[in-house]
RNA sequence: CGCGGGGUGGAGCAGUCGGUAGCUCGUCGGGCUCAUAACCCGAAGGUCAUAGGUUCAAGUCCUAUCCCCGCAACCA
């Protein structure tokens, strides 16, 4: 069995803030990765930003700052975020840092020396106010740019190009011969007919502006921001040939549908040119639309994840995103299914099962939970449907399934549930003759939880904590899976904490 | 004919290899009293966008049509 695994998030543009878009698919591979621990990975888990460009250099112009000024404080709000969040990731890699500044001018001299990157023209329509180049199909309705509306005209540049054109036959037979390759399968057809209608060499330098990686020994040309981005995943492995040979190829690039080309075509090719193995995988998640809207600056429509934390708090937003979305298919946000999801799920559900079971724990057992012995019909369906719940819970989250093996979980609190409804225990506590029955009951139910604890714990892991501390068991962290493939690991005699309540319920008037 | 996705009870969604159409919320009725007005059981409600076709059998495969959405080389 693999015991590495390497995951990576897309690198955020530092342009603005970071949306509820950003935070949907950071938390999925955080949960992804925290899943990889519990079950004996060795993880690496890569963000960052992506800092260069022309628009960042603009944006901290209208400042009057330099790029850095301007960037080092959102980069710091990215990474508020990511704490608030509870992410979980082991590198941060920041384009603008040295170690990968060379490890980007190191690949593109490679590429030279192969000839897979040769000077050439560029010729394209030019604004000049602007500084910017457009494509005919950019134009407005009169031909001319579509930020000024001024006119444009045809000029060319010397420029290098990435030979791209070269490697459309062999990235075209790697996708077709690996369909695991790209994911979900509909990227995989529009990718297979993208390349069907033909790859151009890949214009990778840019000379309209100065922020960027310069062309080695050709600095009045900077390396095309795509083609530096991308390279970001390897950055923190290159220069260390242990780590390199632990963790690439990559097992996942989590990105949204809208990058899936950069990831499954470009950067593939660059990697055949630098003669490096492909990642195994590039995961294409879909899009979060607000009431029917597709998310925009300009319809206002923005969802900002900070006051969502504030609100609801972390655990609450992760769940809702991974129980409430189809991996690999746009889904919806609102604030009204956000609060229901709450209620419905971790107040009354999860919430209440334990606050219910440590309730007649203190009352019928002075707050000890009692050795079991023996079990009843019920007792046994109850400890196999816990069994068949992990199971199932391995192989969905090994399926990348989060949003059925969290449903698959919450079957199990509600089985959970309905065992106490069945048991009545406190029909058991009225009536000494039923001590042991009721000691049987109440161990089956906090088991149960410790069980429900640890395969939440990679999606809200502070709610796992806060179980663990409420049953009064060792911190959560470092628990692996085997340790919940058994029913009954539950220490006996032992004495629990008060119940608090997890997610209060949320009044909505 | 640029490419792709989607149309399933009131709402939001799932549906693998074709084999009795499911889940959550909501609604209605019942049960319980340990619990966060929570929990458990039951019921109503769908000609699976439309029209054809293949098949013993189609939400699922094929063809055509209508509607919605996204991408198109800088928006997760």
């Amino acid at each position: 069995m693999e015991k590495n695994f390497y995951i990576t998030t897309p690198i955020y543009y530092p342009s603005q803030k970071l949306h509820i878009g950003h935070a949907y698919c950071t938390t999925i591979a955080d949960t992804v990765a925290r899943y990889k621990r519990l079950t004996g990975h060795e993880v690496f888990f890569l963000t960052g930003s992506d800092e260069h460009g022309q628009k960042l250099q603009r944006a901290a112009q209208a400042h009057n700052q330099s790029p850095l000024e301007y960037i080092d404080p959102i980069v710091d709000s990215f990474k508020e975020l990511w704490r608030r969040l509870d992410i979980s990731y082991d590198d941060f890699i920041r384009t603008s840092e040295p170690r990968h500044q060379k490890v980007v001018q190191d690949f593109f001299e490679r590429l030279q020396k192969n000839g897979d990157i040769y000077k050439g023209t560029y010729s394209g329509l030019y604004c000049t106010p602007c500084e910017s180049y457009w494509l005919e199909r950019d134009l407005d309705e009169n031909g001319c740019c579509p930020d000024c509306h001024r006119p444009v005209e045809k000029v060319s540049e010397e420029a290098y190009f990435f030979r791209m054109s070269n490697y459309a036959d062999r990235i075209l037979q790697y996708i077709e011969t690996h369909p695991d390759f790209v994911v979900p399968t509909s990227r995989r057809n529009e990718m297979i007919n993208f390349i069907k209608q033909g790859l151009e060499d890949l214009c990778v330098s840019r000379t309209t502006f100065d922020w960027g990686i310069p062309v080695p020994n050709d600095p009045k040309h900077v390396i095309y921001v795509w083609f530096d981005a991308v390279i970001n995943y390897i950055t923190p492995l290159i220069g260390n040939p242990e780590r390199m040979k632990k963790f690439w190829p990559a097992d996942i690039h989590l990105v949204g549908k809208e990058i899936v080309r950069f990831h499954s075509i470009i950067w593939p090719c660059m990697l055949m040119a630098a003669g490096l193995p492909l990642p195994k995988q590039i995961y294409g998640h879909g899009w979060l639309v607000i009431d029917n809207e597709k998310m925009s600056k300009s319809k206002g429509n923005v969802v900002d994840p900070m006051l969502l934390i504030d609100e609801f708090g972390a655990d609450a937003i992760r769940y809702f995103l991974l129980r409430e979305i189809t991996l690999g298919q746009d889904g919806s946000f609102s604030r009204d299914a956000l609060i229901n999801r709450i209620n419905a799920d971790l107040a009354n559900d999860l919430g209440n099962l334990l606050h219910r079971t440590l309730n007649m724990i203190g009352k019928f057992q002075k707050g000890i939970v009692n050795a079991p012995r023996g079990e009843s019909p019920i007792d046994q369906s109850l400890k196999s449907d816990a069994r068949s719940t992990v199971e199932n819970y391995i192989n969905l989250m090994d399926a990348m399934e989060l949003s059925a093996a969290i449903k698959n979980v919450w079957q199990f609190v509600s089985r959970s549930n309905k065992y106490i409804d069945e048991t009545a225990p406190w029909k058991l506590a009225k009536d000494a003759s039923q001590a042991q029955a009721l000691s049987n009951v109440l161990y089956n139910l906090v088991e149960s939880l410790r069980i429900i604890a640890v395969m939440i714990s990679p999606l809200m892991p502070s709610t796992a904590q806060k179980i663990f501390e409420q049953l009064n068991l060792e911190p959560i962290e470092q628990l692996k899976i085997n340790s919940i493939k058994e029913f009954g690991a539950f220490p006996r005699a032992h004495a629990v904490n008060k119940p608090q309540q997890l997610f209060p319920r949320i009044v909505v008037d």
